[in-house]
Parts: structure tokens; sequence; C-alpha cells
DNA sequence: CGATAAAACTGACTGACGGTCGGTAATTAC
DNA sequence: GTAATTACCGACCGTCAGTCAGTTTTATCG
């Protein structure tokens, strides 16, 4: 009975680990679904008894690789200062990791793209950017930041993000370009500080 | 010789008028090649004569759109008290006409899907992108805003209105919506000015 | 006016790929 | 054991972007 639920488990996970390589290395259109059937030693047939389609195969691995790259920001940012120094600092880890290699074919390229923009969104709100709102929420508890709808603002944020991940990917020198994002980033943040010293 | 010219010229609008509909009203993805030769009233190959493939019909579309595009948006923002209250109006015009129909479809949906985000940021730095640029970089030059590398907070304040034109079209109120954006982004904004010697 | 060249245009055809489906093998339940 | 359920197989199908050999239209020149 157990014995059932391990073959499923292990085929699936072939499958998704398949997945992931093929859609990071040449993106999600350039790569066939015989592809990952062959490359997880599975007929095609066997791919589509786990998913529906296509689609839901990259959803799958969307959400894994987006789960882990959250976890790694989680990790960076766990010491900090205050709660908009941690948020500068998650999100330059966020955009480091995600304009390099796979992760950002993944997570920036083909994601909004497969999934349409609401659905990357919803489940990328689930991960890294409803931290955001979360910091935010409790810097304006603080004082840090005069209160203020939240939504709309944490939106901003992870937009210009997105932004700079995608820069950065695309740029010669990623790391250079990497530093100019995260100063500018700090500069927004720092903006949005109360100006007449609330403490 | 000016006939020759004069028929291309009108077969190549037909062709673009034509597939900026369908784009707009369903999509890259959902428009076929022989949808739009259709429409057009020429054959397949006609098509392939002026354009070399989809993505190529898809760019030329892109570009007339986002001229348009930036027209509009220097209309409505060609009155303003400051250069940062007009980059408000602009920034706000801008993502309101983004977000709602064909526009939208094809600016922000497609657009980075299918020309890929460097191509999109490229085409649209000549329209409406490279404003912000130019605005920002007054703005410092007339001291509203302390002198900082003007690039990299241009490329994060297009990637949050863009952020925010995706989110107007997907709200269930865009009004409603765009006002809460309109008024995050005037925060961002307001953030950046100078802080007074007085504290 | 032909004759010739060049460009615009046609539409049947091809190859690739996502997805289907009838069938087989393995596993579990009784 | 047998029946039922689930995992898996792979030949086949429909669709669609893109091709190409051939036809029509337009421009050029003697």
């Amino acid at each position: 009975m157990a014995r059932q639920a391990d073959r499923t488990a292990q085929t699936r996970a072939a499958i998704l680990e398949a997945a992931k390589t093929l859609f990071g290395a040449q993106g999600f259109a350039a790569t066939t679904m015989d592809e990952i059937a062959q490359a997880s030693g599975v007929a095609k047939g066997a791919v589509y008894h786990h998913f529906a389609g296509k689609e839901r195969v990259f959803e799958a691995v969307f959400e894994a690789v987006s789960m882990e790259v959250a976890r790694q920001v989680a990790a960076a940012s766990a010491e900090a200062t205050d709660v908009l120094a941690s948020m500068a600092t998650a999100t330059r880890a966020y955009f480091t990791l995600c304009s390099e290699g796979p992760t950002g074919q993944v997570m920036l390229r083909d994601g909004p793209a497969v999934l349409g923009w609401a659905r990357w969104r919803e489940i990328d709100a689930q991960h890294f950017g409803g931290d955001i709102a979360k910091v935010l929420h409790l810097a304006m508890k603080q004082g840090l930041v005069p209160a203020q709808p939240v939504e709309p603002l944490a939106r901003l944020f992870l937009g210009a993000v997105t932004e700079a991940a995608m820069a950065c990917g695309e740029a010669e020198h990623p790391a250079a370009a990497g530093r100019a994002y995260a100063e500018a980033l700090e500069t927004l943040l720092d903006g949005l500080r109360a100006r007449r010293p609330a403490r």
C-alpha cells in the first residue's frame, strides 16, 4: 500500500527533476514533452498520467523553485537591525538568486508567460511576495513608515524587485549591476521612512 | 514606381491592422497565422513575404501600439507643475492605458513573453520607458531629487509601474485599483524628494 | 509595344510537437 | 486465487508555424 505511493512519488519526482533541468537550461518553449519523458526514463503517457499537460508540469516545477528561493532568501535575511533593513537584504538576495541561471529562467522569463501574470503572482505571494507585505505592515506598526494601504505599495516593490532581477540577469556584469540596483532599491526604501522622526 | 510601394505598404498595413486586432483580442498564442492571413485578405504566403515569422508580426504590432501609448501619455502629462508631478501624471496615464483591453494584452501580457524581456524593454525604452529616465535626470538637475545614478532607479520605477498596470488589469474594480496604485506610486516618488534641512 | 526582370502573391505541403487513447503490466483488495 | 484499481506504454492524431515551386502583377528598357 505504501509501495504504490512510493512508486508514484518516485516517478513524479523523476519527471519533476528532469523537467526542472530542461526548463531551466532551455526554457519552456524549447523543451518538448518527449524530452522530459525520455530524460525521466518513462514514456510520454506516464508524464500525462501524472500531469494534465505541459503547463502543469511547469507549474509544479515553478512551485518547487519558488519554495527553494524563498527558503534561501529567508536564511539570508535572518539577521538584520530593523525591519526595513531586513527587507533590503531579503530583496537583494531574491534578485541575486533569480537573476542567475536556471532559477531566473523559470522564475522570471517563463513564469509569468506560462502561468499568466495573475497565477504567477498568486504562487509567488505564498512564498517571497507575501513577505514584502508582512514586513511593510510591520514597519508601519513600528512607526518606521507612515501608515497607508500596504497592498499597493507592496506590489510596487515586488514589481521593482522583479525588474531589478531581470536587469541583472541581462547585464554583462551581473555583480556590478546587482550592487547598483541594490543601492537604488535602498534609496526607494529609505524614501518611505517617516520624515519627522516619530521616535 | 510609387504604385508598387503603395501596394506594398497597403498590404503591410492590412496585415498589421488585422494582427493588432487579433493579438489584442485573443492573445499571441491563440492567434494563428492563417487567421491573420484570412483577416487581412491575403494568403499565408503573403504574410511571410512581408514578415519573417509570427514573432516579427507581433513585434511590428507591438511597436505601433507602444508608439501610440507613448503619444497619449505625453499628451496627458503635458501640463504639470513640477517634473516629479508630471511623472506621476504620465505614469498614471500609462498604466491606465495598459491595464485595459487589447493594449494591455499586447503591451504587458504578450510583450515580454514573445519578444523576451530584453527586447521588450529595449523597444519600450524608445517610447515611454526612456522618458522616466529623462524626467528623473531633470529632477536631479533641479535639485528636487538628490543626485545619484539614474539608470537603476528609472528601471525600478518602470518595473513598479508595469506591476501596477498588470494589477489594475487583473483587478475587479480597475478604477479603484488605479487610484490606489497611483497613490502608492506618488508615495514612492515623494520619498525621492530631497529632504528638507529642517528636521 | 513586346520582352525581360523583379517583386508580390498563392496555397498545397511538411515537420514538429502537444495531446489522446486503447491496451498491457504491476499492485492492492477481497 | 480473482477482481479492481492504478501505473505505464507508445503508436497515432490534429494543429499550426513555416516552406516552396509556381503564378500573377508591376516596373524597366530597347
